[in-house]
DNA sequence: TTGAAAGCGCTAACAG
DNA sequence: CTGTTAGCGCTTTCAA
């Protein structure tokens, strides 16, 4: 029942070493065998056992894409870009969903060496810093966030600083003056977006209102809801900043349940250019990532260093885009 | 530099048979010669080679999710869910994102054999069908769909045509009587809900404007722009239903982007209770499809199924909940 | 309970 | 270009 290239070999009369050479696409086989191969796997219906093959070859064909939760947008756009590429260089990828337990990361990371992986892709958790100082892993490896300032791999980022900082100069420009700023707490990603909310309100002279929060909706809606009563340092926010698109529709929805108005009684802006940011209300001003392109370019600066692993490790650092709608416009000056 | 289990079992002063009985578990070994390997492989930072342990072992743990598109929000929820029981379950998740294609289809079907895996769960493209005619795959296999009405393994779905029905019953009841629907042309769950839809109508004595899309955001908002115009046999539509959350994403864009009211002009219903159709407008009503639950099912079919190769084939019809928002209240008297 | 020996299915040297 | 010969690293008989 079970064919293996033994079987192959001996439907086509070759021997097994000509088989492999065949189905590994090497040129070195005349024509007349090759046929006789090509016709025996049709015949037999031969299924190469790929793990006999990593086994002896030492080549898995596999990349480890590890984020912390595919749920994500972001990072749902970058795994079908990675595994677009992927497979198009002949590679598997396998998705590890850490949701946010470093318990769990550390397991997919060892996991990754136990698979013997060519590759991976990875999205640290904040935790993760400590990894710094731990051994290095026996393979190349993407960060697609910063860990620590020391990081010895190859890394794609968002310039988070910026980003945030752009929001910032919109927003005062258009007169708001009370912001409030939502980050993640678990990533580097909302540690500089938080830095760079602060520096931007700092160079006017204005104080920053930063609260880290569990990136989810629902943490975002009740920290939002609470401020909204006007239980912060400042009072009652005019204008509300989250640093990703799950703490944007806690934002979104905390407002809406208050029964208060975009931007009429507080204005909102967030990161990641969701489909839905567009439609709700008179559309909500984010930064939008290159999410593609991000993807793009780590799977591109890991298949690069399976090239030359010995090049220098190189950071990447693209820029958002600052997509203005009605969520921020000019603030109404009754409101001052 | 390279530690295998020798090497761990020369450190343990034991034999490599011992080692790998300690490292799978084994019951039968002594708690000292155990205690030696445990010191041992931590001495010699051991890791397995799990294509060598496959390989031997015959057992991939592994098991294989093949859909459509990881971004499609139901499929990346399932995802989710499948990875989560799978993890718990000591088992390793192969994604695979076939993009409609169904020669990525196949060929990620057939590499599901080459690696062996344990079993797999498969969200199939219409096209598929004809794999009723193809060999049964070497492994157990839970489908997320329906293909054909023969099909020969566990499967899981929604029950399509009833929820269809209870949307066209919803919009009717509220006065609404040209109704117009989009579905997916890739899936049976397209060609279902249509039919509940066309079967709901009729028995109201309704003419049916049914229509087939591509299952993008993209192409279904040019549909509606079109039917908008009037340009459909019975006129512009005072409804319009959506068979997923991307053909209703762009069914509100192409209603905002003609300047037409939701349901002022419009009513709007759809499939998948995303968490932006509570916030667009006064809210959109949708079919909530139990998505974890669904998810769940199949995993846990698919590892009941593993326990009891020989069961009978079951199917599970799992029901939506109408949740019904703003974007169908009741139709203005003035439209008549 | 432990060890010795025999492969799992394949590819990579090395000859020819 | 082709075949023969050794294993890749591990688990699993089979005896002891």
């Amino acid at each position: 029942m079970k064919v293996g290239i033994k079987d192959v070999a001996r439907v086509a009369r070759v021997s097994p070493a000509t088989v492999s050479r065949v189905l590994s696409g090497g040129n070195s086989v005349s024509d007349a065998l090759r046929a006789q191969v090509e016709a025996a796997v049709l015949e037999t219906g031969y299924l190469p056992n790929l793990s006999a093959r990593r086994l002896r070859s030492r080549h898995s064909h596999t990349i480890g894409l590890i984020v912390a939760d595919i749920r994500n947008p972001f990072f749902t756009a970058v795994g079908r870009v990675v595994e677009d590429i992927a497979y198009r260089a002949g590679m598997r990828v396998i998705l590890c969903n850490t949701g946010e337990d470093p318990e769990k990361e550390a397991f997919y990371l060892k996991l990754m060496e136990e698979e013997r992986v060519t590759g991976a892709i990875f999205a640290p958790t904040r935790q993760s810093a400590d990894r710094a100082k731990a051994p290095p892993p026996g393979f190349p490896m993407v960060l697609l966030d910063r860990v620590g300032p020391y990081s010895r791999e190859d890394t794609v980022v968002l310039d988070n600083v910026a980003a945030a900082a752009m929001l910032v100069e919109h927003l005062h420009e258009r007169g708001y003056r009370k912001m409030i700023g939502l980050f993640g707490n678990t990533s580097m990603t909302g540690q500089e977006r938080r830095d760079g909310f602060v520096q931007a309100l700092s160079r006017y002279g204005l104080a920053a209102e930063a609260v880290f929060v569990s990136p989810n909706a629902e943490a975002a809606e009740a920290e939002i809801a609470h401020r909204l009563t006007g239980a912060g340092a400042s009072g009652r926010p005019d204008a509300i900043i989250c640093s990703n698109s799950l703490i944007l529709l806690g934002a979104v929805r905390a407002i809406k349940n208050a029964g208060l108005g975009i931007p009429a009684d507080v204005a909102v802006a967030g990161f990641d250019n969701e489909h839905w940011t567009e439609l709700v209300g008179s559309g909500i001003t984010v930064i939008e990532q290159p999410v593609e392109e991000i993807g793009a370019t780590a799977m591109n600066m890991l298949l690069g260093r399976l090239e030359t692993p010995d090049a220098p490790i190189r950071k990447v650092v693209l820029s958002g885009r600052c997509i203005v709608r009605g969520s921020t416009e000019a603030k109404p000056l009754a409101a001052e």
